[in-house]
DNA sequence: GTGAAAGCGCTAACAC
DNA sequence: GTGTTAGCGCTTTCAC
């Protein structure tokens, strides 16, 4: 029977055989132990080739107790923000001979089942903002499982990486009034996510500095159609500026200003958050987020909690919880007001 | 000692110790297995819940045969299509049950190397683009690992999944013909991928039919500063068009032009592929393919294959390769010149 | 209805 | 150097 022509994959059994030594020589040959023959190792090489032989990851991740896998779940992978992250998680994590699972949980109510379900199959799990409430996190931390949380509230004995909002915010509202405008419109719901409350409450505390009322925010679905049918009822009477959670809904309002035959920024200004690349194109003020670097970081610091804990393996208490905050940037551009210079 | 404190996850024989009963029936009782008494159950679950129990996905998988999870291969995740795609992937994947992992191989050179690896892990493999050659794909459905090519050529008694460029291709290039534009720039290489060479051909041939000679196409990285990069070179002689491979692409051409001080159409037309969100709002003509939809679609070819694989276990031969080309659809919109209606 | 035990594919400790 | 063997955590016969 031709090799090629089996229709299952190869065990190491068969490579044993075929090289005519045992399993154990087989593996040891294969992992590159010192432990065998030059000669030897060439002929389970050989045999192994010939059987188109890839060890089956579960019965290694059993008997070695590790997945050499972990994991990152967000709410969607709708809109460059989360890839841009994901990607970054992914590379790091590959750097760490890891592999990575990944999972949307799309606002789903069995999101915890799903976490709880792909925790059985790594080492270590990043979780991103609004995905899974904090008795979830705390369950999985219960069991030792390494976690990094990403844009999210932090939860105690829990490693944290967030981006810059609040001050942010701050800065970019200042900016805006510098142009002027006074009356300010936000689009997005705080409750949401813990990046959309920091950036309404940066708003809100640059404002009162100036003695103007926080607006009301107006929630809506954060992508292009949320902002703009949003923004669509809110332009018959425009604010001076229409302050968008990110850069979708920010997109989204810019695209209902156009439709009602408004200028931007002459009737409303619009402003984003992300820097998305369409940001760039359409002129947005925005503010820009280290997403890779969010991701990179997350796989970094989950690589070294699930060393560190193998490393000392239930004798001393782990390290303590890790918190960063990322710096974002303001980015500048037309839609936010005319620059005279 | 509180369940909370355990530092590593808990077991089987765990749950079964703490209920009173054998792992035997844990695992039963656990999965919904009829053969259990309903107050049986609820012990079973109620220890489970307390020790927070999941089950070790190795465990499970050596003994089920099966990992429940299949993966996807591309080349980056650099900007937004690809995220598209995965995105269509994993949501269509989650719906079968099935865990997802993702590899993104970065034109590294030890790609064929991961996918193997990776190949140990899943029931099921999607494969992107220009990730891995034609061996390897012949090496993985040698030892009858279910697989679906993406955007790539096909390979023998392997399932593909395409979007249509060559069409299209003809379809843009007559559009522009229409124009009156003549002078045509290719940018992107037709030897980076198989989407790549469908759309220069398609270019060419429309080119041909109207006795036009093909431009020589430009290499150049397939992201905005391959774009821009190339295109600031040509522009000191413009085209009438510059035909980008993609919106990246092209949208870096657009960034060159605008830095040259050139009028977008007025001195030079732009195109690109992919219809990327960034190129709405700088009004980019482009051509829109269903990216969910390709990867929803490889998906369900996959889990279809996985199915029948186990339904018909070696018995009969497999059902023959399929093949499928999603249509794809250009959009107009001012950077290929100016319609005069 | 429940338990005992075999076995999934692999690694690693131990024996030779 | 190489082989033997005991698990890793789980599912699933096969007995009872």
């Amino acid at each position: 029977m031709n090799a090629l022509s089996r229709s299952k994959a190869a065990t190491i059994y068969q490579v044993a055989q075929r090289a005519g030594v045992s399993i154990a020589t087989v593996s040891r040959a294969l992992r590159g132990s010192e432990l065998v023959t030059e000669q030897t190792r060439a002929r389970v090489r050989q045999a192994a080739q010939e059987l188109r032989f890839t060890p089956n990851r579960s019965g290694r991740s059993l008997a070695e107790g590790r997945h050499a896998a972990n994991g990152i779940v967000f709410p969607d992978l709708i809109g460059p923000y989360y890839a841009e992250v994901v990607l970054g998680y992914e590379e790091a994590a590959a750097g760490y001979g890891s592999s990575v699972l990944i999972l949307a949980t799309h606002g789903r109510p069995d999101a915890a089942e799903k976490v709880a379900e792909l925790a059985g199959r790594v080492d270590g799990l990043a979780i991103m903002g609004r995905t899974v409430d904090d008795e979830v996190v705390g369950d999985l931390a219960a069991i030792g499982l390494p976690l990094v949380l990403l844009a999210r509230d932090p939860v105690p004995g829990v490693d944290t990486i967030r981006t810059r909002n609040n001050r942010t915010a701050e800065q970019l509202a200042t900016h805006l009034l510098a142009h002027g405008h006074r009356r300010f419109a936000f689009l997005g719901d705080p409750a949401d996510s813990p990046d959309v409350a920091g950036r309404y409450a940066g708003l809100v505390r640059a404002l009162a500095a100036q003695g103007i009322a926080a607006p009301v925010p107006i929630p809506c679905a954060l992508d292009l159609d949320g902002g703009r049918e949003a923004a669509a009822a809110l332009l018959r009477h425009p604010p001076d500026v229409i302050v968008g959670a990110n850069d979708e809904v920010a997109l989204g309002a810019h695209l209902a200003a156009e439709q009602a035959g408004l200028d931007i920024p002459g009737d409303v200004a619009v402003t984003g958050w992300d820097d998305l690349m369409a940001a760039r194109f359409a002129g947005l003020t925005t503010v820009a987020q280290p997403m890779r670097q969010l991701g990179a970081t997350a796989a970094r610091w989950l690589h070294e909690r699930i060393t560190a804990r193998r490393a000392t393996e239930r004798a001393v208490s782990p390290p303590a919880a890790r918190r960063r905050t990322l710096a974002t940037e303001l980015v500048v551009r037309r839609s936010c007001g005319v620059h005279t210079r």
